[in-house]
RNA sequence: GGGAGGUUAGCUCAGUUGGUUAGAGCACCUGCUUUACACGCAGGGGGUCGCGGGUUCGAAUCCCACACCUCCCA
């Protein structure tokens, strides 16, 4: 074996080998003895088709896998289902794209020459996600792999889709949406991304017909007064109510104006009276409704103004603005203009500004679904991990209202409802039921294509064959865990969690986790116009993609984002290495010995047993955070034991062994069994280096015949814990590290070899300290260990009821040491203080619980004790 | 304006129901060719737990107010 690791040498390697044994694959859910293995599953989130992986996505694949390969482990029949998402917008910009640096437009190519185009895009990206997954060391099973184009899921689509409009869920309507006039498309309510903006607030005032009063009235877009129908006013708005019999006079327009009266202004803002555009403001919309004012569509889907803007129509909604104050103030409409700052929705994926427009588009109505979805999360039928999701989820849902699921977009799943000549049309699942329905061939298919939520909401299922009721099905759904970023709690989770309970009355899955957002080393944000988005295949290149995982588990801390931190990283990488020589020594020392399927710890020594119930408790530990979700907890307590209890203390502790200097019985049986275990622990973390391993341990066939990934999971064996011995051997250790400490203290050179005098007072503990003198005497590079005092001129100490004195004919340790020792014992008695105020505390020693007061007394006379026995020695140089 | 989260060592972060002396990794300092590992070994220094109140025998932890940072919603 080489003496330093070397990732890149057998990642690839076995990522192909394990998927060419079909180890991703579920089996088929019991080997024909006894009960089917219960079934574990996880659906990846589907990354967009044409799109690369990113930090989070290692970080929500690297905790996926860890689920899946842990489960798997403990014989459960597990799936990580991947596949990939056609991402409707963003695919259809980036082609779009391409198409405009060669000149063309997607109209002049049309619609079907586009989606051509758009599906060989997608067959020259479809593997990038693949090839990312397999290089984290991602178990999934590609023998299932979805995208949400497939027939399949395109059939789930149209099924539910229909199925909701026949139950009255889903209708066309003509609404206010949100338009994006830079993508031509209506988009939801959760696109819509606001901004704060520095903007104007104008002030106009609109002449009172037949009088020589006028309003004013403010607004922040100008533009739109041409679309002005009305003028509202609060209805215990004193100052207006006159006005109630009037009318205004539109300037520029000459429109006669109604006044209404509603509860939604505000008296408090601007004037107290409020422009209404019931064509062009969601708010105006409502108020329109509710008046019956008329809609006058002042500006296009494109952004222009519209026929209806009389002589500025044509010009850009922004030229416009400009045209028209211009216009106003030149005739004396124009009474002040404001700096004010507001927010503006702005289009998420082309960040032009939203113009709320009023369309004809197909709403889904959730408001049942939403219920549903929210006492699930209330009754812990669905469980958000971290819990504090649960508020958000609560607020969103109950306030939901009707989701736009058309889009103006020739990617994705085309909407299917079919128009008969006379414009009326029929929602049906293929076009031959719509004619069927409609009485007639002649039909032509609504242009529009559904939101991709629409059926990224239906994944859980959708992917496992529903509305089929496919063996998949029955096996693996509802699934077990999703695991996602916060990000997309309500455009994803919330979603397929509402199909789910509708579509098939279960939660598709009942834990959620999310994980927090990735952000780059400074804490921004990772963007691609910033320049700072980390490729996580140049961390693995670097790395491994076991650090990698490592550190991005490690990480996984709940309510806190995770600043991407090179040297952490680092760490990791040099964790691997130190696993990597850590198994180097052992299989250069354990000559024919085997792993031990079975120890009887009763056997062994004081060392064995120790790690031995190390390595039980820590099992015990891991178990328990993974099952809390807490993978940061498990990562610390694996690095923890693995490096600073068993390479630092236990593979020191066989030295002496293996040297000759020390017997104990199966040592290396030991070593071999508890190294095979770790990596095991370790392998849902780091599958990689594991396996590498774990393949040149002799006697692992017996623990499986081919893949540590299908070898049991440890847990706590029976008769391995042992408080009594972990007691001891705490000691020990203490011991050791007082008279290391000692030695560096005074400048004993690790040639030197010192003589220790031991005593200790329990008598049982003594004969069994006595027999660990030979592990003592080489790990601290000792000449001699002995029973009895030391003589004079040793430096001396008190550590858990041991007396040690440390000598070097020659010299006298105990007066060199002065200074220290006597700090230490200022630092002791400030303690002794605390306790003793505490204890003196007649209100301390009456409530608080009995084992504090114990353990105050327990540790004052420690430290009185500890004290006594350096001034004795202090004494003795003074003498 | 409403809501959520954060503020602990130089840096990145833990700290479970309030309880002895607040931890880890990295960085830093000292020593080390101790034959697995310098991606290492041994030892060490370093924190008024954002600020101010309160509850309590006892507060990083619970309550109130404030400050700053991040995010979500309107």
């Amino acid at each position: 074996m080489d003496k330093q690791f070397d990732p890149q040498s057998y990642e690839a390697d076995w990522q192909r080998r394990w998927a060419q044994a079909g180890h991703f694959k579920p089996s088929p859910g019991n080997d024909g003895e006894g009960e089917p293995a219960p079934s574990f599953c996880i659906m990846i989130p589907p990354p967009n088709i044409t799109g690369k992986l990113h930090m989070g996505h290692a970080l929500q694949s690297s905790l996926q896998d860890l689920l899946t390969r842990w489960r798997r482990m403990r014989g459960e029949n597990s799936l990580w289902l991947p596949g990939t998402d056609h991402a409707g917008i963003a695919t259809q910009m980036m082609v779009e794209r391409q198409l405009v640096s060669e000149g063309v437009s997607r109209q002049e190519l049309g619609r079907e020459k586009f989606l051509e185009r758009v599906w060989s895009w997608k067959e020259e990206y479809q593997g990038n996600i693949r090839r990312q997954l397999d290089q984290l060391g991602a178990s999934c099973d590609w023998s299932r792999e979805r995208f949400t184009l497939d027939e399949e899921l395109s059939k789930a689509v149209r099924h539910a889709f229909v199925t909701l409009y026949r139950e009255g869920l889903i209708s066309r309507d003509d609404y206010m949406v949100n338009w994006s006039p830079k993508l031509n498309t209506a988009v939801s309510d959760l696109e819509v991304e606001m901004r704060t903006v520095q903007g104007k607030l104008y002030h106009l005032a609109y002449p009172i017909e037949g009088s020589d009063e006028r309003v004013v009235v403010a607004t922040t877009r100008p533009e739109t007064m041409l679309g002005d129908t009305g003028i509202a006013l609060h209805p215990e708005d004193e100052r207006y109510r006159h006005l109630l019999e009037k009318h205004a006079i539109l300037p520029l327009v000459g429109r006669k104006l109604r006044f209404v009266a509603d509860e939604v202004v505000d008296l408090e803002f601007g004037t107290g009276l409020v422009k209404v555009t019931p064509a062009h403001d969601p708010n105006d919309f409502e108020i329109g409704r509710r008046h019956d004012l008329p809609q006058i569509q002042v500006i296009s889907p494109d952004g222009t103004m519209s026929e209806a803007a009389g002589e500025f129509a044509g010009l850009d909604r922004f030229e416009a603005r400009k045209q028209i104050v211009e216009r106003l103030q030149a005739e004396g409409y124009l009474v002040k203009v404001e700096e004010h700052t507001h927010n503006v929705g702005h289009c998420q994926r082309s960040e032009v500004p939203i113009e709320p427009l009023v369309s004809t588009q197909w709403f889904c109505d959730v408001s049942t679904m939403a219920q549903r979805a929210l006492e699930a999360v209330r009754d812990g039928e669905l469980k958000l991990v971290p819990d504090l999701w649960g508020k958000t989820w609560e607020h969103w849902l109950a306030n939901i209202k009707p989701w736009c699921v058309s889009r103006q977009l020739w990617w994705g799943h085309r909407i299917p409802a079919w128009y008969n000549e006379a414009g009326e049309f029929f929602v049906a699942e293929s076009e031959e039921e719509a004619q069927r329905l409609a009485g007639t061939s002649q039909l032509t298919q609504d242009a529009d294509v559904l939101d991709t939520w629409f059926s990224s909401g239906l994944w859980p299922f959708s992917t496992l064959g529903w509305p089929r009721d496919s063996a998949d099905l029955k096996s693996f759904y509802p699934t077990d865990i999703l695991i996602t970023g916060y990000d997309i709690l309500f455009f994803w989770v919330a979603r397929m969690t509402m199909f789910g309970l509708h579509f098939t009355d279960q939660v598709p899955f009942h834990t959620v986790h999310l994980t927090q957002l990735i952000r780059a080393a400074d804490g921004q944000k990772m963007s691609k116009t910033k320049g700072n988005v980390v490729d996580p295949a140049v961390l693995v290149e670097e790395y491994g993609a076991d650090a990698l995982r490592f550190y991005l588990t490690s990480m996984d801390t709940p309510g806190r984002d995770i600043n991407l931190n090179a040297e952490q990283l680092a760490g990791y990488r040099a964790f691997g290495n130190k696993i990597w020589n850590a198994t180097r020594f052992v299989l250069s020392k354990v000559g024919e010995a085997t792993i031990a399927t079975e120890l009887d710890a009763a056997r062994l020594g004081a060392p064995e047993r120790w790690i031995l119930s190390r390595l039980a408790t820590t099992a015990d530990e891991v178990d328990g955070h993974f099952k809390s979700f807490r993978f940061d907890e498990a990562c610390n307590r694996l690095y923890h034991f693995f490096w600073h209890e068993l390479c630092d203390w236990y593979l020191e502790l066989t030295k002496p062994v293996f040297s000759g200097e020390a017997q104990r019985p199966l040592v290396a049986e030991v070593v071999l069994s508890v190294l095979d275990r770790s990596l095991r622990l370790l392998h849902p973390v780091m599958p990689f280096l594991t396996e590498e391993l774990w393949q040149r341990l002799p006697g692992h066939a017996s623990i499986h015949p081919t893949t540590i990934m299908l070898a049991p999971y440890p847990t706590a064996e029976a008769g391995w814990r042992d408080a009594e011995v972990e007691k001891r051997m705490g000691v020990v250790i203490d011991l050791i590290s007082r008279v290391r400490t000692m030695r560096a203290d005074l400048g004993i050179t690790p040639k030197e070899r010192p003589r220790l005098f031991l005593s200790v007072e329990e008598e049982s503990l003594g004969s069994w300290v006595e027999e660990q003198f030979p592990l003592i005497r080489f790990l601290c590079r000792l000449g001699d260990v002995e029973s009895g005092t030391a003589p004079a001129g040793a430096s001396t100490d008190l550590v858990s009821g041991v007396r040690l004195g440390l000598f070097v004919p020659g010299r006298d340790l105990a007066a060199e040491e002065r200074k220290r020792l006597e700090a230490e014992i200022g630092k002791i008695e400030g303690e002794i203080r605390g306790i003793h105020g505490r204890l003196g505390n007649t209100a301390f020693v009456s409530k608080a619980p009995e084992h504090v007061v114990e353990g105050n007394r327990t540790r004052l006379a420690e430290l009185e004790k500890r004290r006594d026995n350096i001034l004795t020695g202090l004494e003795a140089v003074a003498r």
